[in-house]
DNA sequence: AGACGTACCTGACCGC
DNA sequence: TGCGGTCAGGTACGTC
């Protein structure tokens, strides 16, 4: 389900909701997602206060008072809403119940997501953090920084800028979107990049992602905000799940190709 | 080192 | 109606 936009969407939408809240109890109802959910988990939490949410990747991190950060990770399928003490639905597994009758729940069919603990001053050094690469929305992200990293790389462009040590929150969906606003073809080696495709390349997904998070996101099947409500980015892809439909800009057929066992869908007129 | 493939898991969809 | 195959937003790890 989620790359950067989508995790940006919930979290823009939990924190004015859950931000002062106490977390009053958890319920687990399995032991672990992808990897172990922490025993510790819940007397790390239990009545901690929320002090703020935020983003680093795809990881939403509840900050507590305690100095202890709450990681979730959502995986491909998972979904983390605030309701309203409603029945437990199938593939919840955890409910983290705050003060009054909202309740944090996680809910993720594949279980690909995980959750972990980890103390405030430690989450840069933690295994899932060490070795992330910089926010695409940050200043920081632009052509010196790129053009470098691409360097002498034979690997397709494609895969490259979905690699998180280089570049955090660019999945499936906006590597695609993105190479083909930048019109660059995807199976193009990262160093044979031109500083001139380098920029493109840059604004480009700086572009998809900005206009991705207006819209709320994309939902494909699932995806909804914190607060339950579908994006509508979807509407906006040029090629993203469109195989045989027209481009666009000059009406040919896109095309479907597999990277790394992953879908590529792109122009191969407008893409060189 | 880098380029792959595989594993993790459920569900939706398609053709037969 | 059911069965088998394929595909799906991500990440870590193993192997050449």
């Amino acid at each position: 389900m989620p790359e950067l936009p989508e995790i940006e969407t919930i979290r823009l939408s939990l924190a004015p909701n859950i931000i002062g809240k106490k977390i009053a109890s958890i319920s687990q109802f399995r032991d672990n997602l992808r990897y172990s959910i922490p025993k510790e988990l819940g007397s790390i939490c239990v009545n901690q206060t929320i002090l703020s949410v935020t983003r680093r990747a795809k990881y939403l991190i509840l900050s507590l008072e305690n100095n202890y950060n709450i990681i979730i990770h959502l995986g491909m399928s998972g979904r983390f809403t605030l309701n309203k003490n409603l029945a437990i639905k199938k593939h919840d597994h955890l409910i983290f119940s705050l003060e009054g009758e909202n309740q944090l729940v996680l809910n993720d069919p594949r279980r690909f997501g995980f959750v972990d603990i980890i103390a405030k001053n430690h989450i840069d050094h933690h295994k899932y953090f060490a070795r992330l690469g910089i926010e695409p929305l940050t200043e920081k992200f632009d052509t010196a920084y790129l053009m470098p990293r691409l360097a002498q790389k034979k690997v397709a462009i494609k895969n490259l800028i979905m690699d998180s040590s280089i570049v955090v929150g660019v999945g499936n969906i906006y590597a695609s979107e993105s190479l083909y606003l930048a019109k660059i073809h995807p199976l193009k080696s990262a160093g044979s990049l031109t500083e001139y495709e380098v920029g493109k390349l840059v604004t480009a997904i700086k572009s998809v992602l900005n206009r991705a998070i207006i819209a709320g996101g994309s939902t494909l099947k699932d995806f909804v905000s914190g607060n339950g409500e579908s994006g509508y980015f979807q509407n906006q892809f040029n090629v993203y799940s469109k195989a045989g439909e027209m481009c666009p800009a000059c009406l040919s057929a896109i095309e479907r190709i597999v990277q790394a066992g992953r879908s590529t869908f792109f122009c191969s007129t407008c893409q060189e």
